[in-house]
DNA sequence: CATGATCACTTTACCGGTTAAGCCACTCCG
DNA sequence: CGGAGTGGCTTAACCGGTAAAGTGATCATG
């Protein structure tokens, strides 16, 4: 038979459409008899409810969007997404959730994505990330009643939740390890200033720094790409009062300056210490491995998806705060040379 | 006004839902002076068609699935997927289909999800990717009869077209620059063996070895992990015949393999030539930079959503050759010592 | 023994689109 | 001037579910 309805179910058992759905959905109002043997037609003939229909009367599209608004050349090699999406999978599988995803060009695309995704009725919710001061997509999914997770913050998103980990405690463990160390002059190479998380981290830094009274803390922004991260990797190298050690926004960028670092004939750790943000296996896959702010993306990614399921299912929900990255020191640290 | 629907514009304008339906879609029955009235309306209220109840009434879901089943510790950093997804949203956006994308364990998983999806009517079509050997998911894509492209091969699919591109050629080609070289002993580190175009690259190998009369030519089998690469490239390293080149089925086991060749003190390219497969900037991004088989990865993607869209459309389609990897070469490969 | 409650269903309306069929006012033509 | 054809709509059925309201039989209760 070609895509079984509920129809033909009822046909099959002697009974009414109402009957059926009664049955499949663990409602009341069929005997226990009768619902094991429309369960057992249903399993037989393979049935799939249809999902359209099921979203048509009511109920919802049982499906939550993501939009990326990185260029693809970042997307590729970065793994974050890739965990998070893990994650979110992790949840969603179980409860019958799928994914939609789309690549955008810019916050506004992701606005009109939103927009369309609601107006259709395609998604129940969307995981927003890459939070930006100020963020254009923060009152459009206020004023659209879009139910949504904000992944990173702590920012600005009124009524939005978020789920988010505390960089600026990450930040401060990694400078006082370095200090410990014995360096005093640190640089910090970062992704795009435009994104919150990337301002909250640079703050945190800077602070640390001052406190600890380092000689020179210099911060660099970049882009997350390996390009960029050894653009400025190279230009902090030639600075007149070169950094001992260098703390980078994501792994790729650490990957790359430690490769920039080698080909201007510095030993890390020996002549420098290279600290990275994520810990991919990517890592772990460099000589030496680089020691790195470690934290459980897929873990990360798994509690938006169940805060997400619960802002849909209009279920209270609170920030949350995920475990924060935690310092694993490998080859890319030591004492500063001298 | 939340959410509009057709007979919220029938009532602004004074006409039927019928009519409304006309004119949004293009379709006669409608003076033009009405239709543009309703168009304008539309746009003012910022309608957008509830894409279930479109689906409902025989038209499409106006999306396609993609199921990746390899660990989410492989996805992560394997530049190839979002490469492929990136490309598929390009000629998928264009034409307002959605990317439903889930992660599972096992090609029987995918298995189930697809029949899920094609019983819940929640996608039109399917990506297809690792192919693999007697692949289970073929005999039961034809069965659901659920249009399908499948993403590398050639291999034995029936009626489900095919996006490959020439690996032997490429095997080749990177095997004859080795040989041109000087290299006599070269050794590949391959992804999971049960994949269909590791197979194919394998026979391709050891073909082109024998017709250039290699003194040897290992194929080591890992699985495009980091970790599985260093530890092939560790194993090859030790074995008394040490080859001088050493090609990798992904740049990712690449750069692994850089890394064991220099913790174990060779010189790359000096004593160890090193070529990757596939060419994200993960092969610009240490030190010394790989050569690689390039292939442009995103057009891959487009043209198998291209095709993906017209199997849909029930228009004919063939099997398409998209252009071979091409060897780029960098400062990874050289003659080999001695 | 009439009344009410409960059970196990069936009937029906509805979600928001698409589309075949029907209808009315005009125009055109022999 | 009657009849056919056509443009521009309306009406209504349908897609496949969900859920409220209705029905008839059984059973308990005062």
């Amino acid at each position: 038979m070609k895509r079984p309805t509920i129809a033909d179910i009822a046909l099959r058992a002697g009974v009414s459409k109402g009957a059926v759905s009664y049955a499949l959905n663990g409602q009341p109002g069929v005997s226990e008899a009768t619902r094991e043997r429309i369960i057992a037609i249903a399993r037989e003939i393979g049935f799939n409810p249809n999902s359209a229909a099921r979203a048509l009367s009511g109920a919802k599209a049982a499906a939550v969007g993501l939009t990326l608004s990185r260029p693809a050349r970042i997307l590729s090699v970065e793994p974050f997404f890739m965990g998070l999406i893990s994650g979110f999978e992790a949840e969603l599988a179980s409860r019958s959730y799928a994914l939609t995803l789309q690549l955008v060009d810019s916050p506004e695309q992701e606005v009109e994505v939103y927009r369309r995704w609601w107006g259709e009725r395609r998604v129940d919710g969307v995981f927003v990330s890459d939070l930006r001061d100020g963020d254009v997509r923060i009152p459009v999914l206020q004023e659209l009643q879009l139910p949504a997770v904000v992944i990173g913050g702590p920012g600005e998103t009124g009524s939005i939740t978020q789920v988010w980990s505390d960089d600026a405690g990450a930040v401060a463990e990694a400078v006082r390890y370095l200090s410990a160390l014995g360096h005093r002059r640190i640089a910090r190479v970062s992704g795009m200033a435009e994104l919150l998380h990337t301002r909250a981290r640079g703050q945190a830094f800077d602070e640390v720094c001052r406190t600890l009274g380092f000689e020179s803390a210099v911060t660099v922004a970049a882009d997350y790409t390996g390009e960029e991260g050894g653009r400025a990797t190279r230009q902090l190298l030639m600075s007149a009062s070169r950094p001992t050690a260098v703390i980078y926004d994501n792994d790729v960028m650490a990957v790359a300056g430690l490769s920039v670092a080698q080909e201007m004939g510095l030993r890390v750790p020996a002549d420098l210490s290279i600290v990275a943000w994520d810990d991919s296996p990517l890592c772990r896959l460099v000589h030496p491995p680089l020691t790195a702010l470690s934290r459980d993306i897929a873990d990360y990614g798994a509690q938006a998806a169940r805060q997400l399921l619960d802002a849909i299912a209009e279920k209270p929900v609170d920030d949350i705060e995920a475990a924060p990255a935690r310092l694993t020191p490998r080859g890319s640290t030591a004492p500063p040379p001298g």
